[in-house]
This record gives C-alpha cells, structure tokens and sequence, in this order.
DNA sequence: TATTGTTATACTCTATAACTATA
DNA sequence: TATAGTTATAGAGTATAACAATA
C-alpha cells in the first residue's frame, strides 16, 4: 500500500479548513485537465459537445422531445432545436411526430448515432484504459475509490 | 413510449482482468460530471470558458503574445484576436506593443483581471472544499492520491 | 390560457483564407 | 520570404423575444 502520507501534526480540529481548500484547488485543476484530454477523443463524426450530448441522453434515456433535451442540458429551448435539427441533417437523430400530441416532437436516435456514441466512447475509454493499464493494482484501487467518492459529491 | 433500450448503467468496477475498461468509463463519466458542476460556479464578470482560461495563463504564465495564447489553447489565431479584444473592451486584460518587435503585441492582466481569477476559483474552490469537509478523512487521503495518479496520467 | 416548438435576431467562439505590417 | 496579427467570411452554439399550432 502507497502511504497515506498521514497528516502532519499540527492544527487538530480546524485543520480540515485549510486542508480541504488546498485540496479543493488541486482536484479543480487537475480534474479540469483530465476531462480536457479525455474529450479530446472523438469519433468519426467529429461532434461537437453538446451534439455529443444529445445522441448520449437518447441513448441512455430513449426517445424524447426537443423541450425535454433541452431541460436535461439547462439551455434555451432554441438552442436546441438547432442543434437537434443539425443532428437530424447528419442522419443521426430522427424527428417523428408524437401519436397524441400534435404539439410534440418525438426525437430519436438513428443506427448511425448509436454507432456515433458507441465509437465515441469506445476511443475514450481506450485512451484512458491505456493509461490505467500503465498503473499498479494500488493505484488502481485509489482512483476506484476516487470515482466513487467524487460521484458522491458531485450528486449533491 | 417503447424505449429503444437504453444502456445499462456503468457496472463499479471489480477487481480482475478488464477491469481497466470498466473503471475507465466509470472515472470517464464521473470526471466529466465533477468538472461540469465545478465549472458552473463562475466569478462577477461571468466570462465564459475560453475568456477564464485566457486570463488564467495570463495568471499563471505573465504577459505573452495572442499566437502563444493561441498556441496554448489549441485554438487558432484569429480566434484568440477576438477574445482577447473582448477581454480588453472590459478591461481584463490589456494590449500593448512588443519592446523590440513591431509584429508582435503583448497580452498582459489588468488588476481587474486579475481580481475576476482570484473571485472565480475563490467560488469553486469553496463549493468543492465545502463539500470535501463532509468527508472523513481516509476519503480526503484517498481524493489525494487520485489527484496525483490523474495528474501524472493526463501528462502524457 | 397554457404548452410546445419554431423563427427572428444578436452575441460569442470557432475555422480558413486573405491581407497588412514587420523582420 | 517568413512571421505576427488582423480582417473577412462562414458555421455552430447560446440567449431572448415573438410567433404558430395544439391542448
């Protein structure tokens, strides 16, 4: 086991102030940086982010309506409809109308989006599972951990 | 709605061969989340992504040229003209002639700009200490670790 | 009247190509 | 000729406001 660089001495209860911003910083930069070159990774289709978002909450989520994406991503609803609307050009969304709601746009992915996301992903985690693979099992386990502590916070 | 089968959540990884992919796309979603919800937190100026960053070199580099600025952003040249004439119409950063080479212009940060870096990582460095403060101690050791192991894998 | 989506308009960020000024 | 920066033009993404169609 890598040491848990155990704390040094000084400051017993309100150590954790300073302490946890110091470590605040450091996480900021570096999962900033990380997520960077992560993203960097693309498909074939060079998709920008959000046009990458939108095929990865059809995919997960199923079919649904340009209002409903747009609510998921926290933009305008304009905005979205553009963005929808380049996707469908592209052939990798599908803009059908809703069975009972005339007013409704029902969007979905096509067989070439799915591949889109699939390829995405599949170069990302590539990359990234390359680099793993460069560590030992200890450092395996810490960033196992990490994932899950960060999902933790993050969810709130 | 039939849905068209969305995906399974990322199963935790576990600890045997193929791990690396899991936990890769594992810390693949989780990163890019933390770093989402980090960035949302932004200073008075609410100056976007590509506008902080300038002025985050500026910060961490001193005064340079637009095509290094460029350079380092990945961004192409003409692209940097204008943020970098954005930010000096608000008075972040400021644009003067090189000493010795007419071509050139140096990039330099006004007080002000200076201030909006100082006031935005204050807000993001406080949202994600506060959350780390909710953590025990072996959790704060543990992000730590991840920190270095995540900073040496993105270098190279 | 409320909801859903679009169009109209404007600003930022990005790119490539062409131009100016300097070395 | 090469380099640094800008301007011109175009496309994507964002926003707000106004509009059309439907519930």
């Amino acid at each position: 086991m890598s040491t848990v660089s155990p704390n040094p001495p000084p400051e017993p209860a309100t150590a954790s102030a300073g302490t946890d911003l110091a470590l605040a910083a450091d996480l900021r930069v570096t999962l900033s940086r990380a997520t960077r070159r992560l993203k960097a990774e693309r498909g074939e289709a060079g998709l920008s982010d959000p046009q990458f978002n939108v095929l990865a909450i059809l995919l997960r989520e199923g079919p649904t309506s340009p209002g409903r994406l747009a609510e998921h991503e926290r933009i305008a609803a304009p905005a979205m409809t553009r963005t929808v609307g380049c996707l469908a050009d592209r052939g990798l969304v599908r803009k059908d109308e809703h069975p009972t709601d005339g007013r409704q746009v029902v969007v979905s992915l096509t067989a070439e989006g799915e591949a889109e996301v699939a390829e995405t992903r599949r170069r990302r985690d590539a990359w990234l599972s390359a680099r793993l693979a460069g560590l030992d099992t200890e450092d395996r386990a810490v960033l196992t951990q990490a994932a899950e502590i960060l999902r933790r916070i993050t969810a709130s």
